[in-house]
RNA sequence: CGGGGAAUAGCUCAGCCUGGUAGAGCGCUGCCUUCGGGAGGCAGAGGCCGGAGGUUCGAGUCCUCUUUCCCCGACCA
């Protein structure tokens, strides 16, 4: 991709209205821009990052067995009075009439829909147990939405629900999602805390929010230090990690006896971008999902329901993962792989050379953004350092005519000059 | 929803108190000189001063209303 043929408006001032590095990052980097307060217009570098979560997340959920479908963003009103909620969510809930004065709303959540759907496609037992997933977008009217895409008001999310046949069968899913988890937050370059989070009437061991640890964090943690210490590669890391205590603040304050020994109770500040629960027949029971048992009779699944915030871990990574030039791509999910200086558009031979670089290497299916523009070197690197490619590689007529280029490691900052052939060969394997 | 701020060029902001022809830096356009970490010079373009009323000979500036955005708090399956 040529930058000069690219959309990228990246600034060196930071905008007034972005409060923590991640939003002033992504307006920075052009990786988004506000139309709405918590509503955002996601411009084609921020796209490329978004959908490259998006495939990891899916990766992960088709990994661990989940089906993907997609559901509408607009909803009925009708179906949310069927389990009660549509009084009862309140004004978070945008709701609205179309033409005929029907009433609908933007889906927050989909709860209600998945379970009429799966009301009205299964009959048997045969068909349990399921899990579904789809990513889509989701509109809640916070009343301050604040902190960029980590607490907008429009956001996407993919959310699975999970249909047993019986609570055996239903923690087994659940633990599937919570490895799934901690694997997607593996894939994408973050450390994540599972949190034991309140689980009304069912009670137990099934509601865990999943935190990325940042000082902007807007949750207050408690945990046992131990847990930073949890191999998370190791096949017993989740059971590892549920054995161990972890709470948020309003929770931990409820706790009697804190189970961890004072000089191992850690404090931290927390970002959710996970929330897993088991809430067995409460939407199956209210909208009348049932299925013909192996006896003969009606049996009630019991469901679960586990979300990530596909938007909101953009703005967690890059709190994650920054440094006073900008961004820092886990490999991942960057949105390009590599970033191309040319230092001399007008010099034929540098200009051949970048040329045949960048066809290279798109040809074995790597992707490179090229900047060809005519600019001074030193704004090409400020922006290539900015917008956070993993890999930066330096064109120009000295190394050219000796055969080299320059190497940059975004992450370590490392640099070394290297022979054409040698960067291609490192690249295209 | 309570409390507090803000709205002037693409961005960051002066100007308002004390009314009198719209400003700076960065960015943008052209030219020159430059060119390996956001250089320098010259010449330009770009504004209904958020919107509506009012006061006044005259309003970016004073008054009223309104819209939007930001911050603190409450809220956040």
């Amino acid at each position: 991709m040529l930058l000069s043929r690219y959309l990228l408006p990246v600034s060196r001032e930071t905008p007034s209205d972005a409060q923590i590095v991640s939003h002033q990052l992504m307006l920075r980097a052009g990786l988004v821009r506000q139309t709405a307060a918590g509503i955002y217009a996601w411009l084609p570098l921020g796209l490329r990052v978004l959908n490259n979560i998006a495939r990891v997340v899916r990766q992960e959920q088709d990994r661990a067995g989940a089906i993907e479908l997609l559901m509408p963003t607009i909803q009925a009103a009708d179906l949310w009075r069927q389990s009660g909620r549509y009084d009862a969510y309140g004004p978070e809930m945008l709701r609205f009439a179309d033409r005929h004065g029907r009433e609908m709303l933007y889906g927050p959540t989909n709860e209600e829909m998945i379970t009429a759907l799966f009301r009205d496609c299964v009959r048997s037992y045969r068909d349990l147990p399921r899990t579904l997933y789809h990513i889509q977008w989701k509109f809640r009217d916070e009343v301050r939405p604040r902190f960029g895409v980590m607490r907008g008001r429009e956001f996407l999310m993919k959310d699975a629900y999970s249909f047993d046949l019986t609570a055996e069968g239903g923690r087994a899913s659940y633990d599937a999602q919570f490895t799934a988890y901690l694997k997607t937050f593996a894939a994408l370059g973050l450390r994540a805390v599972p949190v034991r989070a309140p689980t009304g009437p069912i009670g137990g061991d099934l509601s865990h929010e999943f935190h990325i640890l940042a000082d902007t964090g807007e949750s207050e943690l408690f945990y046992d230090a131990a847990l930073d210490d949890v191999d998370l590669t190791n096949p017993d890391a989740p059971a590892r990690l549920r054995s161990l205590y972890a709470m948020e603040a309003e929770e931990h304050a409820r706790v009697a006896h804190c189970p961890v020994p004072p000089e191992r109770l850690a404090s931290r500040r927390g970002i959710e971008v996970g929330h897993i629960f088991f809430f067995g027949t409460k939407y199956s029971d209210a909208m009348g999902l049932k299925v013909q048992g192996q006896d003969g009779t009606q049996v009630t699944p019991l469901m679960g329901s586990y979300g990530v915030g596909v938007s909101r871990l953009m703005g967690a990574i890059i709190e994650a993962s920054h440094d006073s030039a900008g961004i820092i791509w886990p490999e991942s999910v960057a949105p390009f792989d590599i970033g191309l200086i040319n230092l001399r558009p007008d010099d034929a031979a540098v200009a051949t050379a970048c040329a045949g670089f960048e066809a290279t290497l798109e040809a074995a299916g790597k992707s490179v953004l090229h900047d060809d523009r005519e600019a001074r070197p030193g704004e090409k690197f400020a922006t290539m350092d900015l917008i956070g490619l993993p890999w930066q590689v330096t064109i120009g007529p000295k190394g050219l005519a000796s055969g080299t280029v320059e190497l940059k490691r975004r992450a370590t900052g490392e640099k070394h000059e290297a022979s054409l052939e040698s960067v291609l060969a490192k690249f295209a394997e």
